[in-house]
DNA sequence: GTCATCATGTAACGTGTTACATGATTGC
DNA sequence: GCAATCATGTAACACGTTACATGATGAC
């Protein structure tokens, strides 16, 4: 039930078409919750039918303005205080891990390093990103930044810790 | 489609019933592939369908004992060494961080404090598993054991993180 | 004999992905 | 006029969750 709570996150910043959210999407929220054109739409019918969200304004090209409603941002506000958030996360990434042993020696270290690589190059665009941004909005940059950060202390403890396993295979 | 390997990955250390991985689920892959029974028992009977794993013994109440087959084995090593992990996981737990600027200061520190709690309680958890398996076994102990030092290392960082967080909130 | 545990299966529903389908506007 | 981008919608399918349903066996 996240992407509904994502989306009335999104609008209690600002008004915003289903396009608008799309691209939000794709750049700030891309690497905590991706979504699909197609799953946006669909989800922004379901919420204004329930009446969290409401057709503002309206634009060339069909363009349609959401903006949350009083109870969209009640229910923002209960999913963030009380609700918990779950602790269990899949990994791919580490599932994998369990079964190295099916592979040569060799094959699991590369798996190791590819890691290592991955998580440089994420480091480095959580880097650029910051670097590109002015951090002078009010509260969605305190939080962004806070986000962001998380990121890259992530992928910094994910690199060492692959360097490290890589070492433990003999 | 990971489930599908992990059935494969846990059947190639030792043939196994529905039931037994259900419980190896519970224990093991808990924190990296959840999976429910209903879950396990469906996609059980599609592996034996496509000819992956096969009934090696029935044993009492109906009882069926999967094997890995060499194409199991097969698609098992594909799919580690020429398939590449997803790069993004959805994160509940980040998600939220996004749009805490919609509560009370107080109350997004709160939510940090949480987080710092249950990030301890897991590094507890986990450095209590450690100390309860015996590390004699052969590559499952090897693999486990990094996978495990993951979590350990996540979880440090996740509460150092954390506690950071919530000193950024004026 | 009864209770806990072993053991499997299916149905309904919700969420997520991929692909298809359509068309208006703006800039050049 | 044509291409890029803006803009929305739906259908089919895969995956995951919850709940229901049933029964055998072993320990006491």
């Amino acid at each position: 039930m996240s992407l509904r709570h994502a989306l009335l996150g999104l609008l209690s910043e600002r008004p915003a078409s289903g396009y608008d959210l799309l691209k939000l999407f794709e750049t700030s929220l891309a690497n905590v919750w991706p979504a699909t054109q197609s799953q946006i739409y669909t989800e922004l019918t379901k919420l204004a039918g329930s009446g969290l969200i409401a057709v503002a304004a309206e634009g060339p090209r069909g363009r349609k303005e959401y903006a949350l409603t009083d109870d969209g941002l009640a229910e923002l506000r209960h999913w963030l205080t009380e609700t918990t958030p779950q602790r269990t996360t899949r990994s791919d990434i580490l599932l994998r891990v369990f079964f190295l042993g099916v592979l040569r020696p060799d094959q699991a270290r590369a798996y190791l390093a590819e890691l290592t690589e991955m998580s440089e190059e994420s480091y480095e665009q959580l880097r650029r990103l910051s670097d590109s941004i002015d951090w002078d909005d009010g509260n969605l940059s305190v939080y962004g930044r806070i986000a962001l950060e998380y990121g890259l202390r992530f992928n910094a403890m994910r690199r060492e810790w692959a360097e490290w396993a890589a070492q433990q295979i003999t």
